[in-house]
DNA sequence: ATCAGCACCTGTTGGC
DNA sequence: TGCCAACAGGTGCTGA
């Protein structure tokens, strides 16, 4: 499931690459991993990649046409550069000049290829990012007023705070010794800023390590990530807390798992 | 307006 | 051992 640090690690390492290719065709194996609510993909034939960002989870290319080509891996979608094998699952493949290949490959056909014509912003939703300067304690509190709904539900929504997901979600949580099904507006003001800088943290060392293997994510070279040894409650269920040896518990909320420590998190 | 519940998908797992 | 239902979860839509 690629979250935020794992769409930084594909961002970081495409940037450098895709940046002033230009798209010589685009290949389409699945028709629907074209988002039809964006142009089709054909019209970015011709185009030249002026940089690659990533917003939330999307990966975004700026387009020389002043659009922007988003692609969101969803569950197992994986982007990888120039694939030594023919790889199994491709949905879609860029072809640059030069002859370099850019695969969408997704087993579950969740990922989606999206051509945004006007602001991002807005055809996209995206909250805050959690490293965005302006997301202060104060800014946090305000976005938490009120909110009835689980913190850990509400942490994995896409427009109050972009990026985060199930296993992060899991993890920040675990950082900040806050109980996953504390209602969001029932924070104190110091589990807030507590949430706030471990939440951080835990993204940053997660990017340092190239991101969690989990199931399915491999980065743009096909390589696994490494944070998937360092997770502290997020598939570790009925394993000791690396804390204090409890027995890491699995609640479902919202349809999804939710790892916590019963005894860390409170 | 807000939110719960389901649809989208297929590879993997666990139970019988 | 083999089969098959259940499960995995990010997002978008529907209906309450």
């Amino acid at each position: 499931m690629p979250e935020l640090p794992e769409v930084e690690t594909i961002v970081r390492d495409l940037a450098p690459t895709l940046r002033g290719r230009r798209i010589a065709a685009v290949w389409i194996g699945w028709p629907r991993a074209v988002d039809p609510r964006g142009r089709p993909a054909e019209t970015i034939v011709g185009e030249t990649i002026l940089d690659v960002r990533r917003l939330g989870k999307f990966i975004v290319l700026q387009l020389s046409g002043g659009r922007h080509a988003t692609i969101h891996l969803r569950m197992t979608g994986r982007l990888i550069l120039d694939p030594l094998d023919n790889l199994p699952h491709a949905r879609l493949i860029f072809t640059f000049i030069g002859g370099s290949r850019l695969v969408l490959s997704d087993a579950r056909k969740f990922g989606r290829l999206r051509i945004v014509d006007g602001d991002l912003g807005a055809a996209l939703a995206q909250g805050a990012d959690p490293f965005d300067k302006s997301l202060t304690a104060q800014a946090l509190a305000k976005m938490l007023k009120g909110r009835r709904t689980p913190i850990k539900v509400w942490l994995t929504n896409q427009r109050y705070l972009a990026g985060i997901g199930n296993i992060y979600a899991c993890e920040s949580l675990y950082e900040a010794g806050i109980r996953p099904t504390k209602r969001a507006g029932r924070l104190t003001s110091m589990q807030r800023d507590r949430l706030l800088h471990r939440m951080r943290r835990v993204l940053r060392n997660a990017i340092r390590n190239r991101g969690s293997s989990v199931d399915d994510y491999l980065d743009a070279e096909g390589k696994p990530g490494g944070f998937q040894n360092l997770l502290a409650v997020y598939g570790r269920s009925g394993l000791p807390c690396r804390r204090c040896g409890t027995p890491i518990r699995r609640i479902v909320q919202a349809q999804r798992g939710t790892f916590f420590c019963p005894v860390c998190q409170r």
